[in-house]
DNA sequence: GGGAGCTTGTGATATGTTTCACGTGGCAAT
DNA sequence: ATTGCCACGTGAAACATATCACAAGCTCCC
């Protein structure tokens, strides 16, 4: 019963079950064939009630008195966040940004990967990066359509990004992974997660001011941020 | 009454407090002197009661029947965050997402800046990117301490990080931010937060496969990522 | 001065998430 | 077989966060 979610798992406990997949997928490499929740806790910065929890959202994959097969778990977590199905992905924006995302192996180590990048930088257009020819901006609808592209990776200018997402968005793309430093719209069929740097630099000087103000020694400052999946 | 919290905040608010600083500053660059809730939730992507509970942790900034004076706002919510103090940050690893950050004008736009950079490629020992010259990493320890640099920006690979994790904590870092793939340890008194850009595809590959399953057009798919501040 | 209309700040409430604690099932060794 | 131990799965409790709804306070206008 492994595709029958009981209740709905929350955003964090999605997050949480991409980083037992990398760990499964590492301990796989060394060997490993069996885990428990508590060990694979360990290895992930979570609790062994929190796994045993994500976990169960999506199905009983354990073995009491014994722990987790590591190979099954990790196939069994594969098909519940969708890591196979090789969605491929557009990129836009071909700057410093961009050309590291285009370079980051650990999309393709993952299943995923960047078929197609745009620019609106007449110099960019026609260079290759790592295989990929950068189009000009306005290819976006045709190539997304007819390469049926259903995620798209924005490393524009922050005062480009809304422009540039009507046009992925009228081009069929499904999902979002923006980079620009601003509120996007989107209609709702649309999924959104931001990537904001800013965001996460305040967040460590909020906390940094916090633990100098208050005294730091005291109360045994936490080094968690559950959101930014620490670790 | 400003710097008083009444009860403590929660890690969202924080980081919805720097959505909140960013669009004051757009607002006062396009002159516009006072704001409500509702119209400041809507430039973010949140609530009216939201923007003002999340306010409510820190003072009250705003007069009734009236709204918050934007620029005396976007101050107090810049002291709160510690925005302007001006923490001077550490780059390790000049590869190519580590370029991109050196090159990235939020920081500098936001207050922060990157002011060293290592790496133990002896072919980036040397170069000079943005006015920063990269140093090796055995120059780590003192450099850290000389300029008291309390932040770090972690972009190397994944195999290297714990390792230099722990160098930088030796010489004295407080916080930060990690890029690679893995779980960090880290003592209580540092700080961590990470960008994990296989979380956020995998995450938006979790509701994508979702939506599509259970019909797509069912039940208005929420387009909103709390956690990854969509938008 | 007083009333109308607006928007904040905040108790109370609802919702969502994590943690606890233990029943259940499974393995190994005697 | 029986015993002892282990680790999962899960209801229930605790905790955290978000939403509601309204009293308090301000401004403007008459």
């Amino acid at each position: 019963m492994s595709g029958s979610p009981r209740g709905k798992a929350p955003q964090m406990a999605i997050r949480r079950l991409s980083m037992y997949y990398r760990t499964l997928a590492a301990l796989r490499e060394q060997g490993v064939e069996s885990i428990s929740s508590e060990h694979l806790s360990a290895l992930t910065g979570s609790t062994a009630a929190q796994v045993r929890r994500d976990l169960a959202y999506f199905g009983s994959f354990g073995r009491r008195g014994v722990g987790y097969e590591v190979h099954s778990l990790q196939t069994h977590v594969q098909k519940i966040l969708g890591i196979g199905e090789g969605w491929p992905m557009a990129l836009i924006g071909v700057g410093n940004l961009g050309s590291a995302l285009l370079a980051y192996d650990g999309f393709p180590r993952q299943g995923f990967r960047i078929v197609e990048a745009f620019d609106s930088d007449p110099r960019r257009v026609g260079t290759v990066i790592r295989d990929v020819v950068v189009k000009p901006m306005d290819q976006i609808k045709e190539t997304i359509q007819a390469r049926h592209i259903v995620m798209a990776l924005l490393a524009v200018p922050a005062k480009a990004a809304q422009g540039v997402t009507e046009q992925l968005v009228a081009a069929g793309v499904r999902c979002l992974l923006n980079f620009a430093p601003v509120t996007l719209k989107v209609p709702p069929h649309v999924h959104l997660a931001s990537v904001d740097l800013s965001i996460e630099v305040e967040y460590l000087s909020y906390v940094l001011r916090e633990s100098v103000a208050e005294g730091q020694a005291a109360e045994g400052a936490c080094s968690d941020v559950p959101r930014a999946l620490s670790g």
